[in-house]
DNA sequence: AGTGCGGCCTGTCCGC
DNA sequence: TGCGGACAGGCCGCAC
């Protein structure tokens, strides 16, 4: 399940193969994902050259000269570069080919993903103008989650998961990060203090980052572009480890329901704000 | 306005 | 061995 690290490592990986290349096919096996790739995407791109990726949250940006393609891989979508007609695998629903012989594949079993496309600025386009603060910018600091958090009678990890109010992070990283911050899930938001709110960013920063560099967490369908594994699932000190001792302080890990997304949590270093 | 939940999907795993 | 059911999960859009 890709999150902000996985994405920005895959932009990372395949930025160098594919900058400055120009699109000479587009293969669509299978228009049908979260919403319908747009019919006129191929005639959009093709003969158009990739002049950079940027990302966005959880969305790859692809820059061409005449707009903007935006990418989603929802929970299961992968990219990979392969050699132009390379056998298509199960739900390998897209090939954006290019001059040079290789092709950048879409894949997405359950297909949540999508893909769109921006005449103009993709801030303005309305699935990212939405989105709330860039994790690692200078603008997501103790000020702003407080300004959020002060206000809202939801659970922390609901409000860390919410896209508006910070792009990109899932459930992999709002359980990790709390647990950083000895913050229980289940924490009112405006409980939480201002300086609370500070240990808070500095811990998504730093596990954002520390995950970035180890080049994602691999669990279930997340690969990088080049077909490696990520390593930061090594690293991982609650996500996926219910039942198994705190690396903390060896008390049993629980795991709860939130807004229906597992939670696992440390009952002796995370307290509860009610 | 803020919050909560249903629906979209398929692969995997568990119990019978 | 085969089958059904539960579960996993991001994000939009709707309902309260």
């Amino acid at each position: 399940m890709p999150e902000l690290p996985e994405i920005e490592t895959i932009k990372n990986g395949i930025l160098p193969l594919i900058k400055n290349n120009t699109v000479n096919k587009v293969i669509v096996r299978n228009q049908k994902l979260r919403s319908p790739i747009p019919r006129d995407l191929v005639k959009k791109i093709k003969w158009q050259k990739i002049k950079n990726i940027s990302r966005r949250g959880k969305y790859l940006i692809f820059h061409f000269k005449c707009g903007f393609l935006l990418m989603h891989l929802g929970m299961s979508g992968s990219l990979v570069i392969v050699k132009d007609g390379a056998s298509p695998k199960k739900h390998d629903h897209v090939d954006i080919c290019f001059t040079d012989g290789y092709c950048l594949r879409f894949n997405d079993p359950r297909r949540f993903g999508c893909i769109l496309w921006s005449d103009n600025n993709p801030s303005q386009h309305k699935l990212l103008h939405n989105l709330g603060a860039e994790p690692l910018s200078e603008e997501f600091n103790g000020d702003y989650l407080f300004a959020r958090t002060c206000k809202s009678v939801r659970p922390i990890k609901l409000m860390l998961m919410d896209s508006k109010v910070i792009a990109g992070i899932g459930n992999i990283y709002a359980n990790e990060a709390l647990f950083k911050a000895s913050i229980h899930p289940q924490s009112v938001a405006k409980c939480l203090t201002k300086s609370q709110c500070e240990k808070l960013v500095r811990a998504i920063k730093q596990v954002l980052t520390a995950a970035i560099r180890a080049g994602g967490t691999s669990c279930r369908d997340y690969k990088r572009a080049d077909g490696t594994q990520g390593y930061f699932q090594q690293k991982l000190l609650v996500y996926g480890r219910g039942g198994k001792p705190c690396r903390k302080c060896k008390a049993i890990l629980k795991t709860s329901c939130l807004g229906q997304r597992s939670t696992v949590f440390c009952p002796r270093c995370q307290k509860t704000k009610k």
